[in-house]
DNA sequence: GCGCCGATGATTGTTGACAATCCTGTGAGC
DNA sequence: GCTCACAGGATTGTCAACAATCATCGGCGC
């Protein structure tokens, strides 16, 4: 998680990627293309073969994962993904709206002009991909946006946590982009946002953000009903 | 972190400690404490003695207690107890000021009339001990009325959150504790907390437990002209 | 004297083997 | 037929030794 980001200063020293850090982030990504899914059991001697590291290294990615709430290690029975119900995926989705809203108003304190212009275009793309009816690239857009957001606000502790926390529920996050009507609802929203940031309104922008998140939670409350999987 | 509270389900099966977590609590502990500063080296096979565990061990608990956010460990130049920047600090305890704040507002959605009588008698104490100049005894009832107002939200995610916060910067948290003039300033705050949990308030009780976290923010950046340390 | 370079000790990274534990399937007893 | 106990295999937990890397210090040339 940090470390993806630990190039950015001192850039001179590269300390080579380590074996146990590699081994990490391709199964995190494997996890979270959902090559493995939730509950599935993680067999150290598989993922050796997979990960082409040893199960020393294996070992210390899965107590990686398990710290950052992807997989569940049992003592002597091994690690599974973690299977979030969907009452956790509501509680991990308010904490996300209120850390996402303090980066929202941080955002909107730090923006500068040329980040501005840079909102506003992803706002013009989103509505034009709504209205074509391309909703694959209206979810990579919205992705493009949050993280544009993070980027303005350079809150590091905030980030990592939202970081953490998405990963913890991709498949919801997945889930949820299949549902009808969704785009309609978040567009406005999306654009509330960017016009708060891009206003300097720091409360505006605050409030635009957990709201847009508080319809994601009813968005999951209603996904309850049909299928807790 | 979460194994702290693991007792509480499934308590006919007691797993024993296994001596990594057991290493893993004890240097927690130790760090937190106080007895190895920040900044301090880890040698692991110090820590061996220390905790009595071996090397294996040792590592483990280390590399948990960087996910944390307690130790930082460098590749081939081993570990060392996290020094966090004043910056930091403000930014983690913004964090905390909203991610509290969402437990605020859960605690005063859920709160039964027990347990609103027993945030009564702790603000009741409160008083007493301030106005008795007991500041030690008023940081212990600051402590419980936190922990009271999180047993009553039971919101897991967020506890986890705050709780990981919370650790990293024991050290400034110390500090604030000793700046005079915090009880005159902090009490009033926290009662208006306890009223608005009592009377099932969300939003005032949100609102309430932000600005007596913003307090202390304002207090961090105060602090930070004299002793940056 | 000053700075560079290589040896040396200290510390961490990694491996493979072994021990402990759990899960599965088989058969005896009821 | 069903339950229970008990191997046997699979999987994880732990360790101690070895390899790689880093920090320190002394010597050499300038």
């Amino acid at each position: 998680m940090a470390s993806d980001h630990d190039t950015d200063r001192r850039a001179a020293r590269v300390t080579a990627p380590s074996t146990a850090t590699q081994a990490r982030d391709t199964l995190r990504d494997a996890i979270l293309r959902g090559e493995y899914l939730p509950g599935e059991r993680l067999v150290e001697a598989q993922l050796c073969e997979r990960l082409e590291a040893s199960r020393f290294n294996v070992r210390a990615a899965l107590q990686d994962l398990a710290a950052e709430g992807l997989v569940e290690v049992q003592r002597n029975r091994g690690a599974h993904v973690r299977k979030v119900s969907m009452a956790e995926a509501v509680e991990i989705t308010e904490v996300r709206m209120v850390v996402e809203g303090l980066i929202a108003a941080r955002a909107a304190e730090r923006v500068e002009p040329d980040q501005a212009t840079e909102l506003d275009e992803i706002g013009v793309l989103m509505r034009r991909a709504v209205e074509a009816g391309e909703y694959r690239r209206y979810s990579d857009l919205n992705v493009r946006l949050h993280a544009l957001i993070r980027q303005i606000a350079e809150h590091r502790t905030a980030d990592r946590i939202v970081e953490t926390l998405r990963g913890q529920l991709v498949r919801h996050q997945y889930m949820l982009s299949l549902l009808p009507g969704r785009p309609q609802t978040s567009l406005p929203q999306h654009e509330r946002i960017i016009a708060a940031i891009r206003d300097h309104d720091p409360k505006a922008a605050e409030g635009a953000m957990r709201e847009h998140i508080a319809s994601v939670i009813e968005a999951l409350r209603g996904m309850d009903h049909f299928g807790p999987a």
